[in-house]
DNA sequence: ATGGTTGCTTAGCAA
């Protein structure tokens, strides 16, 4: 199985550039995060004349995840299933086959010490609750998305300019850290310890020419699934060209 | 310290 996560920066404006990946890359799942979308206006025709099917948690203007996926996705759960009334499309889940396939979409944070920067570890906490609750580490689950934290200096290209930011800060490291504590495997480090390896890169000052970038999509397996991945890479070409995406998206094989 | 860019929606917010 060939599994995907991609952070769009809006479906619509990013429509053919999916398009053109899936034609080129055939991955069986792709997890996408920012479809900045409604329901109603997700492309559900064009998706699915690509040959896929789609499970769908959109919003109008921000956020909206989804799940698209070569079989029909099973089990459909929209939002962390915990009883908060959190009005932000950040949470998809579905089964594909035998596995669980969740795709996320942390919160960005703003700014340390913001209210949103307080929804952003909330929203961890809340997420690392749902595993406990719901799923065991011996169980076939992966967890795709924008992480919106790098978990290490080895994920950042300067590290130094990004310590003290959303992304970098000890408290959203430490509230990433619980989730993968939980018993979830980076994949993509599993295969590439020495890092250096980024999927994404700010739209200003020339940040993807320099290669200033950091890793923040992720996608995460649990042990018994991690240990049958074969691959995993990200696509920098993807963040090349025309329009792209802010982020790049990153391919893990599994043999399963 | 600020600025730089993009997308959605139309001046401002979020990233």
């Amino acid at each position: 199985m060939k599994i995907a996560t991609w952070n769009l920066n809006s479906i619509r404006a990013r429509l053919e550039r999916l398009l053109a990946w899936l034609r080129q890359h055939d991955p069986d799942v792709l997890c996408l995060q920012e479809l900045k979308v409604a329901d109603q206006a997700f492309p559900h025709e064009t998706i699915r004349e690509a040959g896929y099917h789609a499970a769908v948690f959109g919003q109008k203007t921000y956020n909206g995840v989804a799940i698209l996926s070569r079989t029909e996705p099973q089990d459909v759960e929209r939002g962390i299933d915990d009883g908060v009334n959190d009005p932000q499309a950040r949470f998809l889940s579905a089964r594909v086959g035998d596995v669980r396939v969740v795709s996320i979409y942390v919160p960005n944070g703003q700014e340390v010490g913001s209210d949103k920067y307080a929804y952003k570890l909330d929203w961890l906490r809340r997420f690392r609750a749902y595993l406990d609750r719901r799923f065991s580490p011996s169980d076939a689950l992966i967890v795709c998305g924008d992480t919106n934290v790098a978990v290490d200096e080895k994920d950042a290209a300067n590290p130094d300019q990004w310590a003290d930011s959303v992304l970098c800060h000890a408290d959203a490291r430490a509230a990433l850290r619980d989730v993968l504590d939980w018993g979830l495997v980076d994949v993509l480090r599993r295969h590439h310890p020495e890092g250096g390896l980024y999927s994404w890169w700010d739209y200003r000052m020339l940040a993807f020419p320099k290669n200033n970038g950091l890793r923040i999509d992720h996608i995460l397996a649990t042990p018994p699934l991690a240990n049958r991945c074969t691959s995993a890479e990200i696509d920098r070409d993807e963040r090349k060209g025309a329009k792209p995406s802010d982020h790049a998206p990153t391919i893990a094989e599994f043999d399963c």
